[in-house]
DNA sequence: CAATTTAGTATCGAATCGAAATCATGCTCT
DNA sequence: AGAGCATGATTTCGATTCGATACTAAATTG
């Protein structure tokens, strides 16, 4: 199968998975910022990095974000640090519906590939989404483990062990490594590296 | 990299693909339309089909054909046989639009795939569409390839050898065999099959 | 031949989305 | 410090989308 025929057909699985019209009471668009919010990390829960994300304006951005907000699935609070900046943090309401997400049964199929398979898979898209974001000049998300502002002090015991984002010069909670972070700069292949092939792309 | 990350990624891959609002005068739906009409047989050329192949009503199939057809991308034409059906087939202009599509970058990074890894792509989108497809009881759509319905006499000489769908007890062009069929049924594991996992599914 | 199903279309209202304008805050450079 | 510019967020507006509903015509069923 050619490659026209491959992207096509990825196409048309996400649009199949993802559900038209409302699921449980969301729209496609308020399931994607659902989703967004309860994946990105503190530095990238804003309504600007979910519109870069996403590929949209902030204008749409916002509109949609101030739906959820009333509805209760997001929280916003002001940023101490610039007057500007808002963050968006999901509510339990948020966490708990996320088991209804039209994607669930997406989830499932992947789930149910062999674990090879499945890695090859994620790789593959991710070689792919590298590929495509460079070209159409979109910014790429990540998450620590490919970053190169990523700093970890590897030899020291597990307890102590300091994770650090070098760009920003914060500290990083360890649940906060795998979020999708819009400062990601591909570069790293450290040890966090799980599969063989990963870190340089082509 | 687990089930939900991955479905999110390959989601997110294909929203970014896709690209938002206008491209070349064709808004994403409309894009959709011009894909799938020039994709599928001419059994398959028809609103109903398109509104089941993209999962939304036909109302709004209707809707967005009409746009399309004003605009001199499709061509409609009553069916002999059926007074209520219509058929829709590309113009020239639709076939030449199709080298602006949005979708072009994703069909490039694909094609830059090494062979192997483009192959295991394939199969593996195309098992997770069919498992979806059987969970969210959408129609699945395929070719002639893997259909239970393909009846080609295979002992035949190239230049004699007929390909028929039993189905609809229809001769087949041969560049009708890898369009895209409303009417697939999976099943068929034939001397078609081109990599070597094809056929059974789960 | 009546009843039902199917294909296609029209209409309406809610929601989406992009473009543009607005406002506040932060940053840079002299 | 202050002017100019960049950035984050929001609002408004118009075009489009989409689903729900209702409707017509043709085919099928009994």
């Amino acid at each position: 199968m050619d490659g026209r025929g491959i992207a096509e057909l990825l196409l048309h699985l996400g649009r199949i998975a993802s559900g038209d019209g409302l699921v449980a009471g969301l729209t496609t668009g308020q399931w994607a910022v659902v989703r967004y919010f309860t994946r990105a990390n503190r530095f990238s829960r804003t309504p600007s990095a979910f519109a870069a994300f996403h590929g949209t304006t902030r204008g749409t951005a916002s509109q949609t974000i101030k739906g959820l907000v009333i509805q209760g699935f997001l929280k916003q609070t002001r940023s101490e640090t610039d007057g500007r900046s808002v963050r968006l943090d999901p509510t339990d309401k948020a966490r708990a519906i996320v088991a209804n997400d039209p994607i669930e049964a997406l989830v499932r199929a992947t789930d149910a590939l062999p674990p090879g398979v499945r890695g090859t898979l994620s790789l593959t898209l991710r070689r792919l989404l590298s590929r495509v974001a460079v070209e159409t000049e979109k910014p790429l998300f990540g998450t620590c483990e490919n970053c190169a502002h990523f700093q970890d002090d590897g030899c020291l015991p597990e307890e102590l062990s300091a994770h650090a984002c070098g760009l920003l010069n914060e500290p990083l909670m360890d649940e906060e490594l795998d979020q999708l972070c819009i400062n990601f700069a591909s570069g790293r292949s450290g040890p966090l590296r799980t599969y063989g092939v990963g870190g340089t792309e082509q």
